[in-house]
DNA sequence: GCAAGTTTACATTCATGTATGTATGCCTGT
DNA sequence: ACAGGCATACATACATGAATGTAAACTTGC
């Protein structure tokens, strides 16, 4: 039955988007065909060409249902009664960053971000994995340059350095995670790794307490 | 002129595999068919034929001149006169991998491998990369337990998670940095974070200075 | 002359974009 | 309120192009 109601049409959008995660994932984006995204989602590529231009606009659409910038991230764990420090808000978002992570959507579509799309395919994945960085980057070093000229942390580290440290081991464990999720729990791991981290850049407060052992 | 000596096919395949980097660079794996890589080294897909089975295996080969293993890197910073701390045998191990990664063809296809193809592909490269990370994080996870147990770094750090902050913060800038290795020095920026990363997990020296810093 | 190395030709498969077909929902005038 | 008409939401068909693997031809070293 060829035409439906305009709530109809939606629904077979987002069908059509739950498709494309279901077989990018399977199949890596350049591999797959429409003809493959609209079998699954129970269509015919008509009904992709109608709703998309092409794969590499469904692609951008499949993106826009997850987008997490930092600064949303951030503005998720502000407390209005009382500010945080920035690094504890750092901190906090890169907790809740890791949740949203794991849920089925944005760690489907993260792991076709990272894994399963190539450059200079139908899409632009470098550009686009480009532009991600750098806002992440600009918000991040703001907090970091903060906390240097407060002394919320060491003064020796480089807010430069201590953005690309944070920035690199956020891509890196999630780069390393979704390879194959089901290795470690990241739910336990990577806010290990990054209360470590925060804790060892932050001044000195009663810890560097590892005794001087002495044993050959 | 079809047959040559056996030096010059040899030659002929080495050819093909340079030639591979940089149409693989260009335009991604899964885009680039053999015509493209036998007329880049001035050959036709026959001798591509000849030479390899498929893309796959061609893609192994290409791999195979440029692996470097953590065990390795290890070994090449190895003083036979004094033995190091294992953290400073994987601190100077790090940054020899740092050098190592902006030789042209070590670049080129490490290049290759985290931005110019895709999961499910012609080449599993998930399997690989796995395989690779499986390899560094078990030779790594050795040398921080034995670090945690003679108390040259801070017992409260569990050797796993610096481990896996270590791999992802390296994995991470290597990402990033390949992305676009116009937009800064990772001779520069690499070393002073992973000479951060160590002095942090270090057993307190005369640092942790930061004064407590008390200005609203 | 035989086999290694390389080219050319061929058959098959498959994705893309577009053009066209078509049935239905929605709106507008009266 | 309902009949016509138009736009919407798809399906089907087609033309094109390109990549793959293999087989057969050729050419030269040994």
């Amino acid at each position: 039955m060829p035409k439906r109601t305009k709530a109809e049409a939606e629904a077979t959008r987002e069908a059509l988007l739950d498709a494309a995660e279901v077989i990018f994932l399977e199949r890596g984006v350049s591999r797959t065909s429409l003809e493959q995204i609209a079998r699954q989602a129970g269509m015919t590529r008509g009904a992709v060409y109608w709703h998309f231009k092409n794969k590499s606009d469904l692609f951008h659409a499949m993106l826009d249902r997850v987008k997490m910038p930092l600064r949303q991230l951030l503005d998720d764990v502000e407390d209005l009664e009382r500010p945080r420090a920035p690094l504890e808000s750092l901190r906090l978002a890169a907790l809740h960053a890791l949740e949203r992570l794991q849920g089925p959507r944005s760690r489907r579509v993260h792991t076709i971000l990272f894994h399963c799309c190539e450059a200079s395919s139908d899409v632009d994945i470098l550009e686009l994995h480009q532009r991600l960085a750098d806002d992440c980057h600009e918000t991040m070093l703001e907090r970091f340059e903060e906390a240097n000229r407060t002394g919320t942390m060491i003064a020796s580290i480089e807010p430069e350095i201590a953005c690309r440290m944070l920035m690199s081991m956020f891509g890196g464990l999630m780069h390393d995670w979704l390879r194959d999720p089901t290795r470690y729990d990241i739910g336990d791991i990577g806010p290990r790794m990054i209360d470590t981290f925060f804790e060892r850049i932050s001044p000195c407060t009663p810890h560097c307490t590892s005794p001087p052992h002495s044993s050959s």
